[in-house]
DNA sequence: ATAACGTTTGTTATAATATAACATATTTGA
DNA sequence: TCAAATATGTTATATTATAACAAACGTTAT
């Protein structure tokens, strides 16, 4: 049976912000941001987010605390993330290499360990900082 | 000139604890293990932590804030880390290997953006919790 | 030796990030 | 239609991390 997922009045709206926005956006500054929409606790946030990504429709970016709107795989619930995070102007893209994806797909170690999922994150420099 | 870095006195204290710990460590777990050596506050634990990361001697695991040990690179700066965590009992392995890195150092994406070092986190289950 | 510099320490206060616990409402599905 | 699952609202609190300032220490060049 194919679930389709409508979200609830939160999810939306802090999805919706989440997409327009063109940069990572930390929990506290989504509430700030949604609070003459009605939500007026952290936890209203946090539990809108935590389904978001549990549905793919967002990621978070682990070393930052932030949240980005998924680019890739449009509603898939998707479990492999790969950033590029420029320490400069904290700019992030979220990578989609089809090699890159394979590659750590298909990676095991020696202990037989499973994956399920895994976060890439890169850190450097962007063309527009490297080149001040 | 080839610097030899020798470590604070409270940078060995925190150092050693980490390393003894057979399991990554939060930052105030750190803090209550060593206020009976004299260190109090929560900044004195995040100083030396900074300084350990710098020095390549820990890693900060990013989606568990907590700490390790450096097993690979001895006393090298380490800058490109992998890890394996298991969700169900959290378990956290570094992963050394030669080929994933050699892969991932020589990644480029289509921006041209130059990357100075990398996390990556595989999450899923360890042999042991797949049995149970 | 000592001045100058960078690093480390100690300290208090506070900011930023995230979850617990409980009551109620809404939606979904057999 | 009623039971289960999901979502909401709310207050309180836990956890993680940094700001700002003063003092001590360590290294190096004179």
């Amino acid at each position: 049976m194919v679930q389709i997922q409508t979200l609830s009045k939160n999810q939306k709206i802090i999805l919706d912000i989440i997409e327009k926005a063109n940069e990572p956006l930390k929990a506290y500054s989504i509430l700030f941001n949604v609070q003459k929409k009605g939500i007026k606790a952290p936890l209203q946030v946090y539990r809108a987010l935590e389904k978001l990504i549990k549905l793919g429709k967002i990621h978070k970016v682990e070393s930052r605390n932030a949240f980005v709107a998924c680019k890739n795989s449009n509603c898939e619930i998707s479990k492999a993330t790969v950033f590029s995070i420029c320490e400069t102007c904290e700019k992030v893209t979220e990578i989609s290499n089809q090699k890159l994806s394979k590659y750590l797909k298909n990676f095991h170690d020696k202990t037989g360990m499973t994956y399920k999922k895994y976060n890439l994150e890169f850190y450097g420099l962007c063309t527009t900082c490297k080149r001040s």
